[in-house]
RNA sequence: GCCGGAAUAGCUCAACUGGUAGAGCAACUGACUUGUAAUCAGUAGGUUGUGGGUUCAAGUCCUAUUUCCGGCACCA
């Protein structure tokens, strides 16, 4: 999908129509008060103050009706230069203009305006020339947004648009906003019985469906053959902890808030575990360990509790109860740079083996201003960022530098995917830590026979199951590659009397080789069948009719082919095994 | 959590400004014996998310609550 605040023309051509829409309001609502109108990606929006008016979707055709009449009305678009102290005076009834004049650098002198007959704004341009320029343009929706995107401050509210160069690229743009929703993973996980939610069980608490579970279950053997060979060690550990021990950790002071409520059982206080660090720092600690050891690799397949916000919980993609693909590898300060380019080399591995092309590395820096949030220790947090910045430049790979994202305990690495629906999230992570082993007193014995404190890499490669498998879905728009699909082959009789028996002998000598084989015996036409067959994204559908059983071959459609082809048995299980082999 | 919107059969949806819930698909039964995206007929299926309220009368109006959707904020 089209970046439009990366293409120059569309950039200033939405900038302007943002201008459209607050010229527009400001005839609809005279109290309307105006924040800020910036270009996104997907187009345009402004952030506006309209009192006690609450806007709905209902209101969006009237003021796209006002902005149309100003846009035919073919009003110039004038650039105005203004001092500090002249622009003050202009705006001096908007408290909102004000504070942005107010924020502005003291060196700028000028302070740029445009004019389009009766509605004039402040903005640094450049724009179009007149409001004949926006045709093509159309309001998406509406929102609350927090002003100055701050939850402590009053909601404004914003409206969402996107202008285009033509009639055309605007129908395409708004035809792929409605295909996304299409292969939004919360629609086919309902059509092919994925997922399933209940508000019995909670919110943000999905039940996994056995098509579901077998997509789960294939990931787990996946992740976990490649992590053995790379000599991880699989550990169980509880879902719950003592207060205490994220007391010692440090996550009950920097995450209370976001944890389900402790719960005291005889003297014990518990919490459902948010993160399993603490766990593996114990298991690390279970007995003395030789310099010669490290890395030492802890990993689990394990199930955390988030108190998630309301608001953000979303299908499997956020949700309240997830299973992570951790694990927390323990080094010494000199196999940093070595451990951590083999956590990268995986993930580049495992996203090439899902064909994953879309994402972006991103290093989550600590905010050196934020004391609070970060443990105050410069050397310790330049040497964590130089050493992953190293890696990371010695790879070659591309990545952007987020200022404020990191963990409390350490910088890490952030894979970003964009989502069919929605803001991106982090796959996969990888975190430097070189404070909860401190805090949990763990070490080695070093060569010299003194003992050390390990640095620990907290990474999940799919991040957890639940996130990758939502997005995976989203990939494959639900058409998963052979070896995921809950369902591989589907046996079709043309006719349950005549070919009923040699279809059941093929779903036996399939079943036997434990692929996983459905027989559609229903008294139903072929054509019926095979659209079921398709609509479930089944990967191979087999046919078998008068001519197979006379030649003693199967005929099969592969998902997504429109051609059908007559193979025996013994070619066709060598197909699917290659294909099912990576 | 905040600002909006929504919730009707297993699924997708309908029911004009309040007048007593309906269709297609799926399910079940029967007929048909089928060659690549829907064979025909019949049967059953709903305290309209939940709790209050207004009204002669509530799916429809008010209210509380839960869940879902779109954003915002959050994301160890």
């Amino acid at each position: 999908m089209i970046n439009i605040k990366e293409n120059e023309k569309l950039n200033v051509l939405n900038h302007s129509c943002a201008h459209l829409l607050a010229h527009a309001v400001k005839h609809l609502y005279k109290d309307a008060k105006f924040w800020v109108g910036p270009v996104i990606e997907s187009g345009f929006y402004y952030d506006i103050d309209l009192g006690d008016k609450v806007l709905t979707e209902d209101d969006l055709p009237q003021i796209e009706k006002e902005m149309k009449k100003i846009s035919k009305s073919d009003k110039l678009i004038k650039r105005i230069e203004l001092t500090k102290e002249e622009a003050l005076d202009m705006f001096k009834d908007d408290p909102y203009k004000i504070d942005l004049i107010d924020r502005m650098d003291e060196s700028s002198t000028i302070i740029s305006a445009y004019k389009q007959d009766d509605f004039i704004d402040l903005c640094r341009g450049p724009h179009m020339n007149t409001t004949k320029d926006m045709k093509y343009f159309k309001l998406i929706k509406v929102s609350g947004a927090y002003y100055k995107g701050d939850s402590k401050n009053k909601m404004l509210q914003r409206i969402y648009g996107v202008c285009f160069e033509t009639e055309e690229d605007l129908n395409n743009y708004l035809n792929e906003l409605e295909e996304a929703k299409l292969r939004d993973h919360r629609k086919i996980g309902k059509d092919l019985d994925i997922f399933m939610s209940h508000d019995l069980v909670g919110k943000g608490m999905p039940l996994w469906l056995p098509n579901g579970a077998i997509i789960r279950k294939q990931l787990e053997n996946y992740i976990y053959d490649k992590e053995r060979k790379m000599g991880y060690l699989h550990v169980y550990t509880p879902c719950v902890g003592t207060v205490d021990l994220y007391k010692t950790s440090g996550h009950w002071d920097h995450y209370k808030e976001n944890m389900f409520p402790s719960m005291k059982v005889d003297e014990e206080e518990f919490v459902l575990r948010p993160m399993n660090c603490p766990h593996h720092m114990l298991v690390y600690g279970n007995e003395i360990h030789s310099y010669r050891d490290l890395p030492i690799r802890i990993g689990e397949f394990a199930t955390d509790f988030r108190y998630e916000a309301s608001g953000a919980v979303k299908g499997l993609e956020r949700v309240r109860c997830m299973c992570q693909n951790d694990a927390h590898l323990f080094v010494r300060p000199d196999q940093i740079g070595e451990e951590f380019k083999k956590v990268v080399e995986l993930i580049l591995d495992v996203y090439r083996d899902f064909g994953i092309k879309n994402y972006k590395f991103r290093l989550s820096m600590r905010d050196p201003l934020d004391k609070e949030k970060y443990f105050d220790d410069d050397d310790m947090w330049n040497e964590a960022e130089n050493k992953l910045r190293e890696v990371l430049d010695e790879f070659g790979c591309e990545y952007t530098e987020a200022i404020g994202e990191a963990a409390f305990y350490g910088p890490k690495l952030d894979v970003e995917v964009k989502p069919a629906v929605g803001p991106e999230v982090t796959l996969s992570t990888c975190q430097l830590d070189f404070l909860l082993p401190r805090r949990f007193e763990l070490t080695y014995v070093d060569s010299d026979g003194s003992k050390k404190t390990p640095v620990v890499l907290h990474r999940a490669i799919f991040g957890t199951f639940d996130r990758f498998t939502a997005f995976i879905l989203e990939e494959t728009k639900g058409a998963l590659p052979l070896w995921l699909s809950p369902i591989q082959l589907n046996v079709i009789p043309v006719n349950n009397e005549y070919h009923l028996e040699y279809a059941t002998k093929i779903y036996d000598l399939l079943k036997e080789k434990d692929y996983r084989v459905q027989l559609d015996s229903r008294n139903e036409k072929l054509g019926y069948k095979m659209r079921e067959s398709v609509m479930k994204k089944i990967p191979y559908s087999i046919i078998i009719g008068q001519k197979e059983v006379d030649s003693n071959t199967i005929s099969y459609r592969k998902y997504g082919s429109e051609e059908t082809i007559t193979t025996n048995l013994e070619d066709f299980k060598n197909l699917i095994e290659n294909e099912i082999k990576l």
